[in-house]
DNA sequence: GCTTGACCTCAACTGCGCTTGACGTAGTGC
DNA sequence: GCACTACGTCAAGCGCAGTTGAGGTCAAGC
């Protein structure tokens, strides 16, 4: 990966580097671990800071115990699983409901994926009210 | 949703939309399908441009065939699952390697996730090859 | 010794996916 | 009939996740 992004991790405190005597930045083997575990949370779809957020009680310095880990890949559990639900939601929708071609507005779980919004009207600003 | 979002949209000609004698944008209800079919495919990480380019053969302005629809959303497919291949191999990883406390740089998949590189030397932007 | 390339800092820039603002028009409610 | 709001255009701005460039330093190879 490209340096220039290992810097901006480091100024976003996500990670922390040693110095050589010639101010060059030298990676302990926890700093590539963290690494490894941020671009993962980055292909579950995490922000930078809800990283930075699941990492608190991780230190950035010093080698995390085994329990410190595990309690934040438990804390990350939900969301990538939520987030797998999404997508196999969006899949079987796009399958079953765009596939079969019924497309109703008023029914089909595509728009409608809460089940809510019986016939409340027809105001604007109301496809997906809240993402 | 906003009605920045679906002028922007236009812009990228992703929909169309009809203008009352007002000059107002009216939108048919193929334009609405196009709409959450394009929020969903954001939820899946597709980029606007990625959603364009899996919408070819389906017409902007007119009212789509249902094959038309078929094929687009068999064109997704593939990703769709991809996606939540790669999801649940981190929710697997995340589980089964951090959580076991191993984390061996050489071994663990999460940081070597082809099986590839086995003993290639160290030289540095080597983390993570190609995404 | 000297060149070469990888690193250093810091500020500015990029691309995406919109949003906001300025300024003007359209149409609905009272 | 008049106020009010939602819409119209267009350009500029924002937040995120970095990248790029200018100007300088460090260290390995010849």
């Amino acid at each position: 990966m490209a340096t220039s992004a290992l810097r901006y991790y480091e100024s976003l405190g996500l990670i922390a580097s040693t110095r050589t005597t010639g101010d060059r930045r030298r990676y302990r083997r926890t700093v590539l671990r963290r690494i490894a575990v941020i671009r993962a949370a980055q292909r579950v779809g995490l922000s930078l800071e809800e990283i930075r957020d699941a990492f608190v009680g991780v230190p950035v310095e010093a080698a995390p115990t085994r329990a410190q880990w595990t309690r934040m890949a438990a804390r990350w559990r939900p969301a990538i699983e939520q987030r797998i639900l999404d997508l196999e939601k969006v899949r079987d929708e796009l399958s079953g409901c765009i596939g079969c071609g019924c497309l109703s507005l008023q029914r089909c779980r595509l728009y409608n994926p809460q089940d809510e919004l019986g016939a409340e009207g027809s105001g604007s600003r109301r496809l997906f009210p809240d993402g």
